[in-house]
RNA sequence: GUCCCCGUAGUUCAACGGAUAGAACGAGAGCCUUCUAAGCUUUAGAUGGGGGUUCGAUUCCCUCCGGGGGCACCA
């Protein structure tokens, strides 16, 4: 469709003698399928809006175009039916995809590798994962990478409980539900107080950080690997997938951070504070950034008065490393086979066993970060500036999307212990602290339980159901807004979710599967195209044709969930065309035409599913 | 103190500066002896207040009111 646009708009240019036209798509489709707003020229021609419609209208002509009309200030355009159709259902439209030299990076999850993976975090992992595979079909070569913090205090906690407070490593439970489960009782440990308990859990981080001590360095390998396998566990269950984890452990064994910030301070971008609050500290200077003249401290602490290195500045290493301007590289080395077969790896900080890996080196680097990180992230995006990495053509993007919360509702539904004041609440954020871990995998089972209580069909496959349901809900909200989940409601299958357009889609196959498999649908003439005369045919063949530019803008935007919003238009489209209209009892060539348009839709459908991480059913 | 985000039907969300502000849930009224009723059709119902820019503002600017988040020698 975009092309048909474009194509018109150059021709009136040519007709009219005006340069950068741009047409707009009516309210109401019977008023025309594009429509030129003439209060533009008004000041120029030195004539009404109205009067210039109708000076246009005389002057317009072309095949394409099947007649004008006036309405008001407006010139609305009808296009020619089947010129437009032989045009879009053309074999040649369906070229592949060209190779695109860009290469990207799409960094989602980054979950600490100490407790299982929270709703929150689902939200990430739709919207990262959705990206990925955008990309992917745009023709970018892509990877997906996740960012392990195991050098922190969260993970002490499970250390410490596991070599001081007997809770051994051995469990029937899922890892990472079990490490929540030692990280609470830690917590509690620590509330209660006890010198001894802040001596061991600094004493492990300590150890960890600097690698100096053989047996607590390979527990917490172990732990931390396990943990996080169990936590991508879950994600595959919602059909998303990684290429590797980068571990911050192996950040700072590998002296990245070290020998970076030697050279910001031969640079002159790194300096010693030697007075005032961050006396004592190494700093980047952001004073002459416009962005932080008014903050309260326009400088960011990359190294603590105690030596130690602060998040910061990991993370701004880190994205010198993705962009490809970090001198080394990481060692890699497999983790784990992926329920698709592929294989997540991890980085490493040992030469041997390493297997040669093109991570690193991006083109374009997207961080998937809630929009409460924005700060820390313009603080990144802005060293990256000051050290002239974002010339040419380099991109680093900040995907902020708004938090996930949940209502009370959903904690007592849970089973936990809310306060009075907790429950008059409208919304409340996601704690583990407090011990609310509403899980993935919690919903993903309730999900289950649901749908199999509310179908007739006991042999459906329920967990590509809930799969759908979740990777729906979790993209179908603008990004940037901070969404509120109830239970109740996400459980609800009725209406505007992942289990209307599952719905619609079996829909469509049942209809395929009646009218038999004996009528060549690929294979079909402009005679038979011309059958599709209803207005809602036209409609729907409109809507398919915007398939590639909204997975283009979704992509450019970064906005993943205007394609949850077009399958849901799709399906409304064909649900009401399917009420009004029979497509086996039609006539023939009627049939024929529509089963054909039927194909269309259904290739549509699937494919947009796909890339948001939905997986189409013929039966439900 | 300062910076950012958000205020749209009862509720959850839409709307490149464009025509009559769209949906879903909930409430009311219909539609299954005919391709899957987890569906369709239909009724009622909304832009926080005040300025400005514009032919035209939910959208851009200012201001007020209300809600949230950030600005750590936390990660």
């Amino acid at each position: 469709m975009n092309q048909i646009r474009i194509k018109i708009e150059k021709l009136l240019e040519n007709q009219l003698g005006i340069k950068d036209i741009k047409l707009e798509i009516p309210p109401e489709s019977d008023w025309g399928d594009f429509s030129l707003p003439c209060f533009q020229f008004s000041k120029e021609l030195k004539l009404s809006p109205n009067k210039i419609a109708e000076k246009f209208k005389e002057i317009i002509k072309d095949n394409l175009i099947s007649k004008t009309e006036i309405k008001g200030p407006y010139l609305n355009i009808y296009l020619n039916k089947k010129e437009v159709m032989k045009d879009i259902f053309s074999p040649k439209k369906a070229k592949k995809k060209s190779k695109k030299k860009e290469k990207v990076l799409i960094e989602y999850l980054s979950a600490n590798p100490n407790k299982p993976l929270h709703l929150g975090q689902a939200r990430n992992i739709c919207i990262g994962d959705s990206l990925v595979k955008i990309s992917k079909y745009l023709g970018y070569e892509t990877h997906a990478g996740t960012y392990g913090d195991d050098s922190g205090v969260n993970v002490g906690y499970n250390l410490v409980g596991h070599l001081y407070y007997n809770y051994p490593l051995k469990t029937d439970k899922k890892f990472d539900h079990y490490s929540g489960e030692i990280y609470m009782s830690m917590k509690k440990r620590e509330e209660e107080g006890g010198e001894n308990f802040k001596k061991q859990i600094s004493s492990i981080i300590s150890h960890i950080e600097k690698n100096d001590n053989l047996k607590i360095s390979k527990l917490h390998e172990e732990y931390t690997r396990r943990c996080a396998i169990a936590q991508f566990e879950s994600c595959w269950k919602i059909n998303s997938f990684f290429d590797f984890v980068t571990w911050e452990t192996d950040i700072l064994k590998l002296g990245f951070f070290k020998e970076t910030i030697e050279k910001l301070k031969s640079m002159g971008f790194v300096k010693f504070a030697d007075k005032g609050e961050a006396k004592g500290c190494w700093i980047l200077d952001l004073s002459d950034e416009e962005e932080f003249k008014n903050t309260r401290n326009p400088y960011q602490i990359l190294i603590r008065s105690d030596g130690t290195i602060t998040y910061p500045a990991k993370d701004i290493v880190y994205a010198i490393w993705k962009l490809g301007f970090l001198d080394r590289d990481f060692f890699y080395k497999k983790l784990v086979q992926q329920s698709n077969k592929d294989w997540i790896f991890t980085t490493s900080s040992e030469k041997k066993e390493s297997e040669k890996k093109d991570f690193g080196n991006y083109d374009r680097a997207i961080a998937v970060v809630d929009n409460r990180q924005t700060y820390a992230q313009n603080v990144v995006k802005t060293a990256l500036k000051m050290l002239g990495y974002l010339k040419g053509d380099k991109k680093y993007h900040h995907l902020a999307y708004g938090v996930v919360y949940l209502t009370p509702q959903t904690l007592i539904d849970f089973e936990f212990n809310l306060t009075e004041k907790e429950k008059k609440q409208d919304r409340l954020p996601f704690s583990s602290r407090k011990g609310w871990f509403v899980t993935i995998d919690g919903l993903f089972d309730m999900l289950i339980e649901k749908i199999k209580n509310g179908s007739k069909n006991k042999e459906i496959p329920f967990k590509k159901i809930a799969m759908g349901v979740i990777r729906f809900d979790f993209i179908k909200t603008d990004i940037q807004q901070d969404i509120v989940f109830d239970l109740n409601k996400a459980i609800d299958l009725k209406g505007d979710t992942g289990m209307y357009v599952l719905y619609t889609f079996a829909r469509i196959s049942s209809i395929f599967e009646k009218a038999g498999s004996n009528i060549a649908i690929n294979k079909i003439d402009n005679n038979s195209i011309n059958n599709l005369k209803e207005n809602l045919e036209w409609e729907i063949i409109k809507e398919i044709s915007k398939k590639e530019e909204i997975i283009e803008e979704a992509f450019e935007s970064l906005r993943p969930n205007i394609l949850a919003q077009y399958l849901i238009n799709i399906s409304r489209l064909f649900n009401s065309y399917y009420e009004k209209h029979s497509i086996i009892k039609s006539e023939e060539s009627i049939k024929t035409a529509r089963l054909f348009l039927l194909g269309k839709i259904r290739e549509t459908m699937r494919e947009i599913m796909r890339l948001i991480g939905m997986e189409e059913l013929d039966k439900i």
